[in-house]
DNA sequence: CTTGACACTGAACATTTGTTCTGTTATTAT
DNA sequence: ATAATAACAGAACAAATGTTCAGTGTCAAG
């Protein structure tokens, strides 16, 4: 005569829920006995009597003889927890912290970071979901600046905005980049063209006419637009 | 004489590398025994003293006389990965995937989603960290609209940009809100303030003129923004 | 060449840990 | 009242596991 229906019971529950907390407290899986000691079970052999329950219903997974072998797979919400498996792969993965080094102002050359971050401070990371950064970029290679001063309007980009760039110093065509003009004494942020000898420096806002350097040597390169971020708070 | 200088040697990263990949397999810690089976160390003395040593550079937190009880803090690349003791706990707090509910154009009133998501698609979602989103806000009062075509270039937000919004048809002063003005069929993206009995609807472009909009009524409030992200691509 | 520190070895040992076994108790259906 | 099953208990045991120890080898500085 079956007593437990299916579903969790009162000690189900409270097995999970300690695993759960252990696991965020101390970064690995409580033993049998850990378990027991914390759920007011007295012998490591009821421990594993529903140890072996949680398994069949698939929230966790075990692994024989294998000390703290348990892996979590549900919380007892039954919610969709990143499980401590998948959060190790994904976490790095989907969330990036791209340094923030510095403020792009235009009357001087914008900061590109040296390559090796020897400097870096990941409380001052701006954070990004991976999704949104281009698909086949080294998280290496990027860094972010904030905007100091209206003069990249022209660009669409405002005073405060956060722009994230790639490491680069050539351009391709269609690509915004950050230049600095040495005969302007400017850094400026355009669409990049290359065309019969000449360089067409195109402002976002299609309502602004391009900039047309003859002698693309006086363009000098720092870094490669990939993401603005714009926080609106009011004033 | 110190042979050992700061960082990690060979021999740590491969330790440090088969920490996160058997994390990521399993889900719990390997044991001094497999760490040397998988990184030709024949003697576990030896994983003692490198564990030891990743311990000291708090790449790793270590257990005394507990099994598995290796906690790892960063990656072998240093830095970038949150600590993956809090990562069960925060990973769906530090990135949350805000629903794409349509397009905003300006000729329309702007796709404002019903309170109950119900036909929400996770796939169409933007990743975004929480950490750019404004403190208070509820998630489910936030959403994403895409920009179509040039009409808000006044907003400074360029065909193809994201904007997050919050849901609410009050706008307070200074906040940035989406408006539908009935007498011009428009959507349009400003700075709200109300001054001495009319509408003051100032562009985020500060180089252009606001509209004074005498009659409040025919001010309709759509949504509040909240984040504008740009990705850029070359065309 | 000597010295000292680092890197490494293999073994021993103690402790941690999971599983199994032999029970008892509680609960529900018949 | 009885039977069957679930839940529980404690002990024993073997295996897994981490730490320590007495060494050896390597290499750069003096």
């Amino acid at each position: 005569m079956a007593r437990r229906r299916e579903g969790l019971s009162p000690r189900h529950k409270k097995i999970l829920t300690f695993l759960e907390t252990f696991l965020s407290e101390h970064g690995y899986p409580p033993s049998i006995r850990e378990i027991g000691d914390h759920t007011q079970i007295s012998s490591t052999s009821v421990v594993n009597y529903y140890l072996n329950q949680l398994e069949e219903m698939n929230y966790i997974e075990r692994e024989s003889n294998v000390s703290r072998g348990i892996n979590l797979l549900k919380t007892s919400s039954g919610g969709l927890l990143q499980n401590l498996k998948t959060s190790v792969n994904n976490l790095s993965e989907q969330l990036v912290s791209v340094p923030l080094v510095g403020n792009i102002v235009a009357g001087e050359p914008m900061p590109v970071p040296a390559s090796d971050f020897s400097y870096y401070d990941p409380d001052s990371g701006i954070d990004v979901a991976r999704s949104l950064l281009p698909a086949g970029d080294r998280l290496e290679d990027l860094y972010a600046l904030r905007v100091h001063g209206d003069s990249m309007i022209d660009a669409m980009v405002n005073d405060g905005d956060i722009v994230v760039m790639k490491k680069t110093n050539q351009a391709h065509n269609g690509e915004m980049v950050a230049i600095w003009l040495n005969d302007r004494d400017e850094t400026t942020l355009k669409y990049f063209y290359l065309e019969n000898g000449h360089v067409r420096l195109q402002p976002a806002n299609p309502t602004m006419k391009p900039i047309i350097i003859n002698d693309p040597s006086i363009v000098e390169v720092q870094g490669k637009v990939v993401l603005v971020i714009r926080q609106i708070s009011h004033d």
